[in-house]
DNA sequence: ATGCAAATGAGAATGATTATCGTTCGTGTC
DNA sequence: GACACGAACGATAATCATTCTCATTTGCAT
């Protein structure tokens, strides 16, 4: 549906193939920023492509080992993916609509880095998640 | 093995049964202070009791909604539970050997207020999880 | 065009959690 | 203390997200 980009994939050490180059381009040029193995792959399927649902799940890991996309682990069970653009940033969800919005605040990320040190932990990696409602006025998003 | 309390339960709106009274004792004169369902069922069985699974999971559940017990979703995909002393706090873990530390900073909670605040969210709730490396000497925790 | 390892897709398998359902238990009544 | 009855239990089937298996297809280098 758009030009495809294999030089990503081939610079990441993967191959490029077609599913591969369908999920990256549904990442980048999609309308949603966020989504599931599940997500992915029925947008896959509505746009007429025949990805298989095991296709999805290895490709979106591969992905992410590979630093194309980051994971996020929300409630609900199931893991959301989006594109690395290399900033680090925490998220804010909706949890009338789903709505996701993103944040990044210095002061919490220099806290934590001092409330590890204080306790002799090198930090990995570290996740934020503020879950409320968004003004119901402005809710209408989608489910 | 110690002393009942059914007081709690009932309180709870709960009818104080045999497994209930257990489990809550686990949480209240255990050792362990985060345990995952199966973390429950393996110490009760461990003592002896008979317990079935299916039942550990419906109390943690009931608990928790009943408000005696807080859920953590940390990495790993299973469910964790706290006693709730009514103080929030959040947690460091171990990705080595999975000890875990509690802590509270203001200076982050009011950060992740006015976060939620600028953007129209009503907060509900929220989950800040650092993950890292305890100092390898302090590590030998349990797995 | 050929060859072959790597990737894919269908479906089975897994692990955590929940739902079902016949049996047992807790508690209030006589 | 015996009874009654609905709530709670325990074993097991079912569900859900995700991973694994394996026969078939594909990407890519000869
Ligand atoms: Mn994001
Ligand atoms: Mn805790
Ligand atoms: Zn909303
Ligand atoms: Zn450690």
């Amino acid at each position: 549906m758009n030009e495809l980009e294999p030089e990503h994939l081939k610079s990441a050490g993967l191959k490029s193939t077609l599913p591969r180059l369908k999920v990256l381009d549904l990442f980048k040029n999609g309308q949603e920023r966020h989504m599931s193995a599940e997500n992915v792959y029925q947008l896959l399927r509505d746009s007429g492509d025949n990805v298989g649902l095991a296709t999805v799940y290895r490709v979106l890991t591969q992905f992410e080992q590979a630093g194309l996309l980051v994971r996020h682990n929300f409630e609900g069970g199931k893991s959301v993916f989006e594109l690395n653009e290399g900033t680090h940033h925490d998220h804010i969800v909706c949890m009338q609509c789903g709505h996701v919005e993103e944040f990044y605040d210095s002061a919490i990320e220099s806290r934590q880095k001092k409330i590890a040190a204080d306790r002799g932990f090198t930090i990995h990696d570290h996740s934020l998640h503020i879950y409320g409602d968004c003004t119901k006025t402005k809710c209408p998003h989608r489910r």
